[in-house]
DNA sequence: GCGATCACGTA
DNA sequence: GTACGTGATCGCG
């Protein structure tokens, strides 16, 4: 059908075909340049497609293609014959930040928000008489950054355990919490992730299709709510100019060879690094010890429940049917407990026979 | 065969 | 705007 619509047979998965084809066949206008030409990516099919919507057929195959090429063709051979189970590497000494990766495959990527998701994640089975049991943080990189910059307002929400995107919201849009639209907590959600990530007006802009000039207003009503946010990220530039790296909360080090360039550029991605990297490694920090104090845990209690995947901030576990109340209780306690920062730390919890149907 | 690039899956 | 890994294509050799 796509071949049919656009005149031709072409490889849809070649980018340089598909932008001929859009961008010099059919003289659609070419929304985003990148190095080697035209962008063919999602933002711009999804934006090709108010003027030719048969263009979501493009976008139906690819997202179909991705699935199929990576997560079903290959998953079959990757059976290990003695176990009969697959087994992903987990390496420590890859990221930037301290992360854990995953590869071969690559365990920390599986679909969980696409529709066919679902499907995917009924593959993988607990043994009979066994279930899993996942355990994930909540808000844990927001509340690493409230303990970080020790700011009143954002601590506040997470002492009195309120969802923190509506929390936000009230405050950006200086609304009570029930004069609140859904369109209001999506926007602070997107604010929220700007600021772990070292916010950039174009950035936040280009995230929620608004002006250069809107975002800069956004980031300064945020700043102005959640003051000592703002003088935290400042000190954090400040000192990795200082001193040429950053610290996570356990003290691993991150180098920013970028944050005196004079490349502005460069000079600005090293700064989002230095703002970045305490959180998302002090969350790496966090979990890496709640994973040591919960094997030695599982060995004193005799219990034999066992890590089966680290997804940087949750944990799957393994565990036998009649121990599962104790091992969620363990759990629980450990990873809350793991570091005694100055928010509280909320785990929650869920159980399945399949990765899939995991309920509270 | 290798590496760069793009696109896209996750947190 | 952060951090990854994988698959496909494509140009170079």
């Amino acid at each position: 059908e796509i071949y049919e619509e656009v005149g031709e047979k072409f490889n849809i998965n070649s980018s340089k075909q598909l932008g001929q084809i859009l961008f010099e066949k059919l003289n659609l206008p070419p929304v985003k340049k990148i190095k080697t030409g035209y962008s063919t990516n999602e933002e711009v099919l999804q934006t090709l497609c108010l003027i030719r919507p048969s263009l979501k057929k493009i976008l139906d195959y690819r997202q179909l293609f991705k699935l199929e090429s990576t997560y079903i063709r290959p998953f079959p051979g990757l059976i290990n014959p003695r176990t009969g189970r697959i087994h992903t590497s987990f390496n420590q000494t890859v990221t930037a930040t301290g992360r854990l990766s995953s590869s071969q495959p690559n365990l920390q990527n599986i679909p969980i928000r696409n529709k066919f998701g679902e499907k995917f994640r009924q593959a993988f089975i607990a043994e009979e008489g066994n279930l899993f049991l996942s355990a994930d943080y909540s808000q844990i990189e927001l509340r690493i950054l409230a303990h970080l910059s020790g700011d009143p307002n954002l601590k506040k929400a997470f002492d009195r355990n309120e969802d923190i995107h509506q929390q936000t919201a009230a405050e950006i849009f200086n609304v009570l919490p029930l004069q609140l639209t859904s369109q209001m907590r999506r926007l602070a959600k997107v604010v929220n992730f700007g600021i772990v990530y070292g916010i950039s007006s174009y950035g936040l802009a280009r995230d929620l299709g608004i002006s250069q000039k809107e975002a800069e207003e956004y980031i300064q009503h945020y700043f102005q709510r959640y003051p000592q946010v703002k003088e935290y990220l400042g000190q954090v530039v400040k000192k990795a100019r200082e001193k040429g790296y950053v610290r996570t909360l356990l003290g691993r080090k991150r180098y920013l060879p970028g944050i005196l360039s004079s490349n502005r550029k460069m000079r600005e991605m090293a700064e989002r690094a230095a703002i970045n990297t305490p959180i998302q490694g002090g969350a790496a920090d966090l979990i890496k010890l709640a994973m040591v104090n919960l094997e030695k845990r599982f060995r004193e209690e005799e219990l034999e429940a066992w890590i089966i995947l680290q997804i940087h901030d949750e944990l799957i576990f393994e565990v036998p049917e009649r121990e599962l109340d104790e091992t969620r209780r363990i759990v629980k306690e450990e990873m809350e407990g793991a570091m005694k920062l100055s928010v509280p730390l909320v785990v929650e919890t869920k159980v399945g026979k399949n990765w899939a149907e995991m309920s509270s």
